[in-house]
DNA sequence: CGTCTCTGTCAACGGCTGTTGACTAGCAGG
DNA sequence: CCTGCTAGTCAACAGCCGTTGACAGAGACG
């Protein structure tokens, strides 16, 4: 293989770009992160970030769609899949400089609207049906409410803080995590029998109420 | 005392403020939100909001307090708690002029370090603890896990606005969400004394093979 | 030679932000 | 009269932001 990794001097300055984005949105939010800052960290000037890219969602969104992509979604069996988001979950705590990862870029930028098409984009078709189609689930339910786990736990530990969150590994909080994403795994998703809806749930649209947006562009 | 609620135009300017900060941060991130905004809303000038509250950090953490002191935590016995919780996040219309909530808050405005760290101690104090020892867990472990859930599929359901999470009151996402509450109000906290059920848990320490890893990522 | 294209730089624009100092209206008290 | 206080306004400042247009070096083609 000819390019196995070179040297970061060496690399093209569009993969640079990508790169200073990808690490600086995993540790900032979308709105602190100025395209000067990773600009300079690509070192590059900032007009040719823009130029490159054609705006900052743009950068941003390829920035997520570089490390989602080398970061596959959980392919072992369904027996031991709590056991791999477990282990995927805690296993970057220490953070080196190769931490660019989809969870932290997640957890630092859902709430710039700009970020939040981006995201919401990427977490359906990225996460939500490949983790769905594995647990051969007809909805997404069950896919979505391990995200979900994993998301809020996430935004705990690592952006809140919130300290019964800090503990090592191997710990009560691993065994109690890994707990609650096999009981989701494991979840019946039928409804009880006898209780409850009659089947006019599932059949129409329900439109959702979007709430008013200050400056809501279309994209693309 | 001030005790009842007058009327919208008579209540001082301050109280204005506070009401139309709460609801413009639950509706928009902190940096959306302008404080021009939130002046315009009182109908005062920016100035003065500045001048009452010393800087915008400050009445975010006002306005949080405001919304969460008559938010009062889930009161009900341990065996009621889950159906509390689940009641409460899947209620619709919370108050007739305002839904400014806690919860809405919390998701929008994560993002930012100035609002984060304003959170992070409303979090811990208002909610983490008072949960935890109603608990009755030595550790805050349970509670943050379940407020952790609840703030995951909130974001999910209101801000990324997930469709798996859009369904009406009363359907299988209700049903899985008390199911999981309910799992982890009654998990047990304490370490596995003897051998665990079986041996898909993380009992000892697992020799499996790592499932094929980007290999050669070092080279710094 | 000229010209085209790609890579990249430079300086600036317009807009928005939180913040600040100066200032006015009203009211109390001496 | 003057003083002092509070509530509230006004205009402006300084800074950062994404974005843009003009331009320069380097090859490539002919």
């Amino acid at each position: 293989m000819t390019g196995s990794k070179p040297s970061k001097s060496t690399l093209p300055a569009k993969v640079r770009i990508i790169e200073a984005a990808a690490a600086r949105f995993s540790r900032y939010s979308y709105e602190e992160t100025g395209l000067r800052d990773i600009a300079a960290d690509a070192k590059v000037d900032v007009a040719y970030v823009h130029r490159c890219f054609g705006s900052k969602e743009r950068l941003f969104a390829q920035a997520l769609a570089a490390v989602s992509s080398q970061e596959q979604m959980v392919s072992s069996s369904r027996d031991f899949m709590a056991q791999a988001f477990t282990e995927e979950f805690f296993r970057k705590r220490r953070r080196g400089d190769g931490d660019a990862h989809p969870l932290s870029i997640f957890i630092r930028s859902l709430t710039s609207a700009e970020a939040r098409r981006v995201l919401r984009k990427s977490l359906a078709e990225d996460y939500v049906r490949p983790l769905s189609e594995r647990l051969e689930d007809s909805t997404s339910l069950r896919a979505a409410l391990i995200l979900a786990f994993l998301a809020g736990v996430g935004i705990f530990r690592d952006a809140l803080e919130v300290d019964a969150f800090q503990e090592p590994r191997g710990g009560r909080f691993e065994r109690l995590f890994h707990d609650i994403i096999t009981r989701i795994i494991e979840m019946d998703v039928a409804p009880p029998k006898g209780r409850e809806l009659v089947g006019s749930r599932i059949s129409g649209v329900q439109k959702r109420r979007r709430p008013r947006r200050r400056a809501d562009l279309d994209s693309e």
